[in-house]
DNA sequence: AATAACTTTCAGTAGTTTTTGAAAGTGAAG
DNA sequence: CTTCACTTTCAAAAACTACTGAAAGTTATT
């Protein structure tokens, strides 16, 4: 396959797992083009690349700054903003992992605790059937929790090579 | 806590889950409502507790079932459908990352491997960037897949066993 | 074979998210 | 203090996704 056409298919790729994921397809897309891109680009040339407004390419890279998962350069001399990606995979998988879970699993775990709170008689199905799904949701939280926090703070060949060993 | 308020509670912030992972918020509020309820529903039920049409639930329980995380019931005398949700957790977490693993994970390693036989110069910095990306994330993406296949198989207690083992 | 009890479909509508592009903002340099 | 080179904002438009409800379809019962 010649490099052109892969780059193209790379960003389309990762601009359709992104939206599956519930990221914004451009956000990932521009991530993409970043990614496999050796120098730090401008707003022009994202816009070029990728056929998105000016206003579109400004958003998505503030975002992408947000996420922690590009960063701006200025070149001395130069009034242009460059931007270019973290290329450690790893970096990137922590950095999304971390993200999510803040705006996702810490308050989905909040709001668990405060259900397992819930008052009501043990005869009452309704009641009982409710509690068991809680309390037991509650935990599977709590266990994933606790897998993320560990791999936030682990070196990659670690982290693999831990859980490799245990599942091999 | 009333339990009343507790289950608008639980639908709702499963509903706004399930949207932040790119599943349909109806969707996840009528498996988050069969969760939480002692009884099989009818679609009538559904329609009624969480205001949506008949289309609408129709099309949700069909999805759900296609996941792997509904079934339909039928009772001797009745020509009525009722539908239960599996209440297993783990059970539950391991047929949503096996549908979601078909669905992405492995397209995408797919696509890796195509995209790893690319040609081109070493002295060709865009090709080395583009080729060192597209490697590591690949290794990334099958150290997940083989995560993935492990839970698939596990018994609960033994796949965080095993977690906790390593990572306390 | 007619009715009744239900389920499924789908064209149109509503609602949500994303994108555009022009205008406003910023601040360095002359 | 004005211009210039850029960046940021945001209202409106476009694109996308989800939902409705009436009509068509299905199957058990009489």
């Amino acid at each position: 396959m010649e490099l052109v056409q892969a780059k193209l298919k790379f960003i389309e790729a990762w601009g359709k797992l992104g939206s599956e994921w519930g990221i914004n397809r451009t956000m990932a897309q521009v991530h993409a083009l970043l990614l496999i891109s050796p120098e730090a680009l401008t707003t022009e040339d994202i816009m070029q690349e990728l056929s998105i407004s000016r206003g579109n390419a400004n958003m998505t890279l503030r975002d992408l700054i947000g996420w922690g998962l590009i960063e701006k350069q200025h070149r001395p001399g130069e009034r242009k903003e460059y931007f270019f990606a973290d290329k450690d995979t790893w970096n990137i998988a922590r950095q999304v992992a971390q993200e999510r879970k803040k705006r996702e699993l810490d308050p989905i775990i909040k709001l668990l605790n405060e259900l397992s709170e819930v008052e009501g008689k043990e005869s009452d199905p309704a009641y009982k059937t409710f509690k068991t799904s809680v309390t037991d949701i509650n935990k599977l939280a709590k266990n994933v929790n606790k897998t993320l926090e560990t791999m936030l703070k682990a070196e990659e060949s670690w982290f693999w090579g831990a859980i490799v060993k245990v599942f091999k």
